[in-house]
DNA sequence: CTACTTTATTTACTTAGTAAGTAAAGTTAA
DNA sequence: TTAACTTTACTTACTAAGTAAATAAAGTAG
């Protein structure tokens, strides 16, 4: 959060409506630099104005808001066989979507063209035009450079130093960021989701693998991914895809479950709800435990986010979660700890993805529209 | 790292001397920023001129450098038992330093006037004025707040909720900045060790206690406490101070190894080596490259720095530790993990808590009589 | 001695704000 | 009714911190 822009539309975002007085109060901005700014944000049709609840005394205040369609992203979430797209406005809702299936093996170019194509085709579906789109969001399944630009390193899909931002920069034309899956959805849920006064957040994805990600809040905000499916659990356990032996996800993902369940066709909704009545089910959860501890004690998240196929569980098993771990964490941590499930809307991964784009491109510093407007004017 | 003073001032410290043409390439700022800024600086007093080496073409370069003795810091290392007291300059060189101990169990309040008292003497023996003295760093052995002014929790201490920025400031009339010790010892490595080409570390300190520090440096830098010592590895375990059970703590800190070697005199300094020898170290090892492979695979150090009582370990240890790490960790983090000793002189911890007050009150914006030379003076 | 290269400075300007005063829009009470 | 008061919003004049572009400085190469 650089400028007076990004923090009043950041205050707006996370407060709603507020009058110009309280936003000088709390961002810390002057009275008059709000007014300018207001008057910026209102130029650019960015806002809304309407009175406030009739005051005890002096002049009512009129309360400014975010207008939800002053802007749209574009959004991209990838994963090693799917891409999904969405077009999404201000307040990160999805207004248009579409998704696209492929094989794992299909290289990295097909890939970004064919979400490419997908992408025009939702955004002219969604009757946004192409000019009123401030970015694109991608989400992928692995780490990201510190830029946002390059995905340096995918488990799952195999991919190694893919700049997904420059190939969809040149294939769609949008200024693009990309961001590790968990890691957008927790942001996601940090900024969107039913538990926005947490802190911290650890978002924990269940699919073809374990991921989760890590949000702090505040001043100081960031995000981490959290690569807690390669925690190993059984130091003489299995060789894992990441080179390690007995790690998280050699029991707990989508296809060892499907194993010691011993169904190839179980549907992801029904997999925890089903493994839980298997014989190995204690000592997977067992790990499960243990793994999930270390990383609070690690970490030390306010709030953790059931994601992907935990979303899906039976209470039993949240239930039981909330009963096991406290015990297994610092007291100072335990007192807090609240373990939830997802609480945004689906599909959660373009979710994600835009709000990483939204932050980039709308929230920290306002639209670049704004931001440069004399730049290109005194050039030409 | 937010205006143009503190840009060059990090750069200088990092990259040494530097014309000031390769400061606004390096910077991103202007020439002419950059020569506005040098010469307020200048005026300062905190710059050193000198001829950089002749060029093969144009004009020959004057290279800039910060004036070590420009400034100076006070810093303090609380421990539960001792406070060491230091002046440094803006090379984060103790200039003079003094130590006190105290019984576990004294007031914080009076612990906090013995140290103030001792300050000032230390200030006194080091012939430093007063006045040149940009602020004070403290580092406490536990969690603080965002804000760095109050230390939240200390398990070993028992501290809770202390504000000892704001006790130091009305004892010393110093600005004032707490930070958890071994984060501090983390980043004063990560900037003035022999490591600080690392982008990111984590420093372990083996004590009474074990925590690390871990940082990350570049862009988006941060610091965070990282409770190695409250990683569960034996869930089954005796009782820990933590309300946990089987922490790491309770097999790898100071009493714990006295109590297996079975001599309660043992020195600190030789305490790895005598637990060696001793039929239970396979296991207490076990436990620990278990807790640190862990904290790795969540964390992603390039560098693991070994601090404390790990710092006098034989060679046979970091050895050992070099052979068995990098298998039970990502192929990722495995190609560029190194594991090195401590490469600070001593006191180590007294560097710490200076090298957190430098980048409060020197490299973050410069020192505060720069950059707000005129609200004073308006108002006088 | 002239052309060239690179470093450093100066001048004029821009951006993004602040401080302080003023106007606006209501309530309360004599 | 009208003056006093409270709070919001806006206007004006100013400042801090930088940029762009032109210029000066200090050397080398031919």
């Amino acid at each position: 959060m650089a400028n007076g822009i990004g923090k009043i539309l950041t205050h707006l975002r996370d407060g709603g409506p507020t009058s110009r007085a309280d936003l000088a109060r709390a961002t810390g901005l002057s009275s008059a630099g709000v007014t300018k700014i207001c008057a910026t944000l209102s130029d650019a049709k960015l806002l809304h104005e309407a009175a406030g609840k009739e005051p005890a005394l002096g002049r009512p205040a009129t309360e400014v808001s975010i207008r939800a369609d002053g802007g749209y992203v574009l959004s991209i979430h990838l994963s090693p066989a799917q891409a999904r797209v969405a077009v999404c406005n201000l307040d990160s809702k999805v207004l248009a979507d579409d998704a696209l299936s492929y094989d794992p093996s299909t290289p990295v170019a097909t890939i970004v063209d064919k979400a490419a194509d997908l992408a025009r085709q939702v955004i002219a579906s969604s009757a946004i035009p192409y000019g009123s789109l401030l970015g694109l969001g991608v989400g992928v399944p692995g780490s990201v450079d510190e830029d946002g630009r390059v995905n340096t390193h995918s488990v799952l899909a195999g991919w190694r130093d893919v700049p997904f931002a420059q190939m969809f920069e040149a294939a769609l034309g949008l200024p693009t960021v990309i961001a590790h899956n968990a890691s957008a959805i927790a942001m996601a849920e940090a900024r969107y989701g039913a538990w926005k006064a947490s802190e911290s957040l650890l978002y924990i994805l269940l699919g073809k693998g374990i991921g989760a990600g890590f949000v702090k809040t505040g001043a100081h905000e960031r995000t981490s991914i959290v690569e807690i499916g390669h925690v190993v659990v059984n130091p003489g356990g299995p060789h894992c895809r990441c080179g390690g032996h007995g790690c998280l996800e050699r029991y707990f993902s989508e296809d060892p479950l499907r194993g010691c369940i011993g169904q190839t066709d179980v549907p992801h909704e029904a997999l925890i709800s089903a493994a839980m009545d298997t014989s190995d089910w204690p000592q997977i959860y067992e790990y499960f435990l243990q793994a999930l501890s270390t990383t609070v004690t690690l970490l030390g998240p306010e709030m953790i986010v059931l994601g992907g196929d935990l979303n899906t569980a039976p209470d039993a098993f949240v239930e039981a979660l909330r009963a096991d771990l406290p015990a297994r964490v610092m007291p100072q941590q335990r007192t807090k700890l609240a373990i939830e499930r997802t609480s945004l809307p689906a599909p959660v991964g373009v979710h994600g993805a835009a709000c990483v784009a939204l932050e980039r491109f709308f929230f920290a510093h306002g639209p670049a529209t704004l931001s440069r407007p004399s730049k290109a004017a005194t050039r030409a």
